[in-house]
DNA sequence: GAGTGGTCTAGACCACACA
DNA sequence: GTGTGGTCTAGACCACTCC
């Protein structure tokens, strides 16, 4: 079926008097505007980019360039040798965290009834940075144990989290220790369970290695979020640097007067 | 001063056993690790595509792939006509909003000592949609003030905002009431100044119409979010959509267990 | 006017998916 | 093998900035 008009901003080049844009945000919008018209499904292939290119009267680089900023938003998917296929409509899982309480990722998708996964993508034992160390009130020399996984909820990958933990108040530790488990469980069962935090939330473009990891193109944007967590005595626990999917994770808090 | 060997990944391809990456990937690193060698300092204009592209011995098109990778992660600012240029290193301005208060940004900036600006973008009375009906507690017929505001601080344009207002709460109002001046003191002095907020954080890229406004290249990453405001009487008063500048606003909140 | 980034083209080859 | 997206090229013209 021939979805689009041969060419584009036919005759008249600007009728309404609109600066007539690139051709490849024309594109970009018409392609929009045929998946909200539901001619392309969720799910379903769009046609070829060469095939764009041919009935739009185009180059493919100028359809690859709209097919991009389509891709960075979230609407539809490329998949290498497959296709570009039109994203699933409704966030498939949308997590909501609720920010009044100290809570842990394995309670949050718990608790919406999602299971938690995760892998460890690499356990070390290291020397934290000087700007790290202040913040955990160690001596450069200390070591801190560093975590870094991926989170998963209905088998989908939602975050990569790194983890430093001050490694001499927690006794040895080894990858096994923080396999499959809530490193907040895990703090708790040494005595260092975190009492308080404070949580920064920032908004950055996925790089290469997030966006793999993630499964996102390059320059999605993510919600990357900085906490720092206290026991009861007061000493800091846990210095925690957290990358979520934007299109997957929201943020809720309460705020008073 | 010839800063670049002549070619990327000189002799052996792979020396390493490194899957040999593409070559923009590669363009990207040479450019980026020359800025943080100081090579380039912020401020100053990098080479021009064309000359970047004699120097390291690929196309024009590749050099530009490389800088769109650094200008979408903020390291460097294109300028149309006038050349490409390191980033200011530190953000100048960086928010630190506490969350665990009820606060409007003009607060949030005059705390800090920067001064809160801002401009109408559109004032209108409208039919809020079915959606915003609801959270609003309105029925679909009745209507509400639509504010779209651009927020600057420090002369710096940091967020745009959307405000919906239930117009049959407030009475009439028009668009000078809301020049410069904080919508939370005009609520207040209105009778229905908030006490109770939720809000809601997400991560999303920029379109072409927020990135124009906020002076950021499409497709950066921006902190969105929604705010529902309720008075004293329980009633909804005030829905607020806000993009923020993800480079430029940090959002810090504290938690308890 | 000279120099810069922004857009666009036609064509090529590579890497991956799938039958 | 065939079809798909991913990368890359050389060259062109436009739009903007700044002198």
């Amino acid at each position: 079926m021939t979805v689009f008009s041969s060419r584009l901003e036919a005759a008249s080049p600007d009728a309404a008097g609109l600066a007539s844009s690139p051709r490849y945000v024309q594109v970009a919008r018409t392609l929009e505007s045929a998946i909200e018209r539901g001619e392309y499904q969720p799910g379903n292939a769009l046609p070829a980019e060469r095939e764009l290119a041919v009935r739009l009267g185009v180059s493919r680089v100028t359809v690859r360039q709209a097919i991009a900023q389509l891709a960075v938003r979230g609407l539809v998917v490329r998949r290498h040798g497959s296709g570009t296929f039109v994203a699933p409509s409704g966030p498939p899982v949308r997590i909501q965290h609720p920010l009044s309480r100290l809570t842990s990722f394995t309670e949050d998708m718990h608790s919406r009834g999602l299971s938690a996964g995760g892998r460890v993508l690499s356990f070390t034992a290291a020397h934290p940075s000087v700007h790290d160390a202040m913040k955990l009130n160690l001596s450069p020399g200390q070591l801190v144990y560093r975590v870094r996984r991926l989170r998963t909820a209905g088998g989908e990958a939602l975050a990569v989290e790194e983890s430093l933990l001050n490694a001499g108040r927690l006794g040895p530790l080894s990858a096994a220790d923080v396999q499959d488990v809530s490193l907040y469980a895990l703090l708790q069962a040494r005595g260092a369970g975190p009492v308080r935090a404070l949580r920064q939330l920032r908004a950055v473009n996925a790089d290469d290695e997030l966006a793999g990891l993630l499964g996102v193109s390059v320059g999605a944007a993510l919600l990357a979020t900085e906490r720092l967590a206290w026991d009861a005595a007061g000493q800091p626990v846990e210095l925690a640097r957290a990358h979520y999917r934007g299109d997957r994770y929201d943020f809720v808090m309460e705020l008073r007067d």
